[in-house]
DNA sequence: GACGGTGAGACGTTTTCCGTCTTATTGTCT
DNA sequence: AGACAATAAGACGGAAAACGTCTCACCGTC
C-alpha cells in the first residue's frame, strides 16, 4: 500500500498548479504531469474531470481549515470563550492562509464566489458537521445551526473587508464586538453558561 | 498625441500578465485586455504576433537594464574600478529585479534560454553596444569585445549560480576575483590605465 | 468633409484541451 | 509460474480556445 494515495497526491499537485497558474490556466494535463500520474488515472480517480477534482480540493481544504480550527480550541468550557476563539482562530489562520493569500491576489473572482457564492453552502455545512458537536453542551442544535452561520458570514466578511472598528484576529476587540450579541441569545437557549455534565 | 504610446502600454501589460500566468498561459487576448486595446491594435504595432511582442519586450528590458546599468557607473575613471563597478551593479540589479526572480522561480526554463541561450547573442549585442564606448578610452575595439563577452558571461554564471568562492555582488569580493584577468590584459591593450584625453 | 487611428467583432484556420478508450507494462497475490 | 489489478503511454474524435486577418463603424483632428 502507498503512503501518499493517488487521490492526495494529485489534490496536491493541483494545488501546486493553481498557485503557480491560477484556476482559470491549470488544465488537466498540468495537473496531471505535475503528480507525476497519467491522464487515465486521473479520470480514474476524479470521474468528471476538472470539476470533480476542484470540488475535492475545495473539501479538502474546507476540512483541513475546521480540523486545525477546532483542534485550537480544544478544551475551551464557557461558552463566550468557546465562541471568541473560534472567531479569532477562523480570522487568524485565514490571513495566515498563504495559498489563499496567492489565489486572492491573482483570481479575485474564483476566490471570492468559492466564499460568499457558490461555496458558502458548502462552507456552512461543513462548518456545522465541525462545529455543531462542540457547541452541543451550550446549545442545542435549532439554536446552534443559526449562529454558526452567522459567526462564518461575518468572519468571513471581516477577513475580506476588514473593519475599522472590529479586529476579529484580536481576543479582546472580537470579544468586545462578539458579548453584545451572545449575551442576547444566551438566555434564549434555555441552557447555563457552563456546558452540562 | 499621447504621453503612453500604445507599443510601451502593451509591453507592460504583456509583463504584467506573463508575472501573474507564466509565458506559456499567456495568450494575445490577455495581453490585449489588459492593455486595454482591441486584438487589431496590438497587431498592427507588433506584427507577427505574441513572438514579435516579446522579442520587443525582451529588448526593451535589455535595454533598460544596460541605462539604469551605465547610470550607475558613470564618472569613474580607472579601469579596474570601471569593470569591477559594471560587474557588481549589475549581479546586485540582477538579484534585486523582482521580475526576473518572479519568472526565474515560475518557468526557469525560457528564463534560462532567455539568459544563456536564444537570448546570449542580443544581450552580448546590447552589452556591446553600451559597454563598448564606455571601455573605448581604455581598449580599443578589438579588445573591448572579447572582454565584455566574457564579463557578460561571467556574471551571468555567478548570478544564476552563486559560487563560495566569490561574490560578485560585493566590491571587494569582485575586484579581487576580477584583478588578475584584468592586469594579465592590460598590458596588451597598449593604452594606459587612466584615460586618453 | 477627408483622414488616420482605434474598438468591436466576424471569419476561417490552427492549436490546445477534453474525456474516452486501447494496449503494454509493472508489481502483487495465489 | 500464472492470474490479476493498477497504471503509464498514447491514440482518437469532438469541443473549445487561440490565432491572425479582415471589415466596418466610430471618433477626434486637420
Amino acid at each position: 500500500m502507498r503512503i501518499n494515495t493517488g487521490e492526495a497526491r494529485i489534490l496536491d499537485a493541483a494545488k501546486e498548479c493553481c498557485e503557480r497558474w491560477g484556476m482559470e490556466k491549470v488544465t488537466v494535463d498540468d495537473i496531471a504531469a505535475a503528480a507525476g500520474v497519467s491522464r487515465a488515472t486521473l479520470y480514474r480517480l476524479f470521474p468528471g474531470g476538472k470539476d470533480v477534482l476542484f470540488d475535492a480540493l475545495h473539501a479538502r481544504e474546507r476540512a483541513e481549515f475546521f480540523d486545525t480550527l477546532t483542534a485550537e480550541i480544544d478544551g475551551t468550557d464557557d461558552f463566550e470563550d468557546l465562541v471568541v476563539r473560534l472567531v479569532v482562530a477562523a480570522t487568524r489562520a485565514l490571513r495566515d492562509d498563504s495559498h489563499l493569500a496567492t489565489m486572492l491576489a491573482s483570481e479575485p473572482g474564483s476566490v471570492l464566489s468559492e466564499l460568499t457564492l457558490d461555496g458558502l453552502p458548502q462552507i456552512l455545512r461543513v462548518a456545522n458537521d465541525y462545529l455543531g458537536p462542540i457547541l452541543k453542551p451550550f446549545l442545542d442544535p435549532e439554536h446552534a445551526e443559526p449562529l454558526i452561520d452567522l459567526l462564518v458570514r461575518v468572519t468571513i466578511s471581516y477577513f475580506l473587508s476588514p473593519s475599522d472598528h472590529v479586529d476579529l484576529g484580536d481576543t479582546e476587540s472580537a470579544r468586545a464586538f462578539l458579548r453584545p450579541g451572545l449575551a442576547v441569545m444566551s438566555p434564549v437557549d434555555g441552557r447555563p453558561n457552563q456546558p452540562n455534565p
